[in-house]
DNA sequence: CCATACATGTGTGTTTTACATATAGATGCG
DNA sequence: CGCATCTATATGTAAAACACACATGTATGG
C-alpha cells in the first residue's frame, strides 16, 4: 500500500486514488426505515436486517448498530418487544411499532421531505450554472 | 443471561421531553455547498459562511469545520487558494475551485441524485401505507 | 479606549457509523 | 460424532462526522 505522501490529517473515506467517497447518505436513515417496516408487520431484528437494504440503497445495513438502534427505539418507549416463544431455532426478540413511534415515524417523514426540498434546489442550482 | 435491565441511557440528542430531534440532513452536505458556491465565484472562508445557509437550510455552518473542510479539499487538489494582496482588513484567503474539484462537485450531484430517489421511495411508501 | 465586525484558524468533546468479535440454537453432511 | 453453516442477538472498539469553545489579528465606529 502506498498512499502516504502528501495525505491530510483529514482521512476522508478514500475509493480509489485520488477518488472521494461519496455517497450523500441521510444521516440515521436506519432509524426511519426500521419504523416504517415495523409500521407495516411486527418484525426481529433479522427480518429488518433482510428487509433494510430494500429502503436504504445499501447493500447491507451494520446489525450491530440495527440492534443498538432497536434497543434504543425500545428505550424511549418507540418499539416494543417480546421474545418469540415455542418457535424452534434461536430465540427472536418480536418487535412492533408503539403510537409514539409511529409520531416520530411521521416527524421522519417531514424532516426527509424538507430534505429533499433542499436536495431540489441544490440540484437545480447546480444545473442552471 | 438474555434480556437484562435496561439501563445506559444511549444519549440520542433529545429537544424536548420525550422527543428525538430528527434533523435528516446529509452527510457532509457543506462540501458539496461548497464546491457549487466556488463554481459560481472564488471566494473566501467568511465569505461562504454566509452564503452556505442558502443551500443548507441550517442557520449556519460550523466555522472550524468549515476552514478544516477547505483545507482538506486544498490538500488533494480540489481547490487552490491564495492570500490575496493589497486589501485593507484581515488577510482574506481566496479559494477557487480546480478541474479536480469540478468534477468531485459532479459526483455529489449524481450522489445526492440517487439519495433524493431513495427519499422519494421512501416517501411514497410511507404514504402508501 | 473599547466594543464590534471581519477573517482565519486550533482544541476538544460528542454523536454517528464501521469493523470486529462473542454466544448460542438448529440443520446438514461426511 | 464432529464440524461447518445459517439463523439470531448482542457487545467492544475504532474511525469518521459534527458541535462547541477558544485563540489570534486587522480594521471601524463611538
Amino acid at each position: 500500500m502506498r498512499h502516504h505522501g502528501g495525505r491530510g490529517a483529514r482521512g476522508r473515506h478514500r475509493i480509489g486514488p485520488g477518488r472521494w467517497g461519496v455517497r450523500a447518505r441521510v444521516e440515521r436513515f436506519v432509524e426511519p426505515a426500521v419504523l416504517l417496516l415495523l409500521r407495516e408487520r411486527r418484525a426481529h431484528g433479522y427480518e429488518l436486517l433482510d428487509a433494510l437494504p430494500d429502503l436504504t440503497g445499501d447493500a447491507r445495513v451494520d446489525m450491530g448498530n440495527l440492534y443498538r438502534v432497536l434497543r434504543a427505539l425500545e428505550e424511549d418507549g418507540l418499539v416494543q418487544s417480546e421474545w418469540e416463544a415455542g418457535v424452534p431455532g434461536p430465540a427472536k426478540r418480536t418487535y412492533e411499532l408503539t403510537p409514539e413511534g409511529r409520531r416520530l415515524l411521521d416527524e421522519w417523514a417531514t424532516a426527509l421531505g424538507r430534505s429533499r426540498e433542499r436536495i431540489d434546489s441544490f440540484l437545480e442550482r447546480y444545473e442552471g450554472g
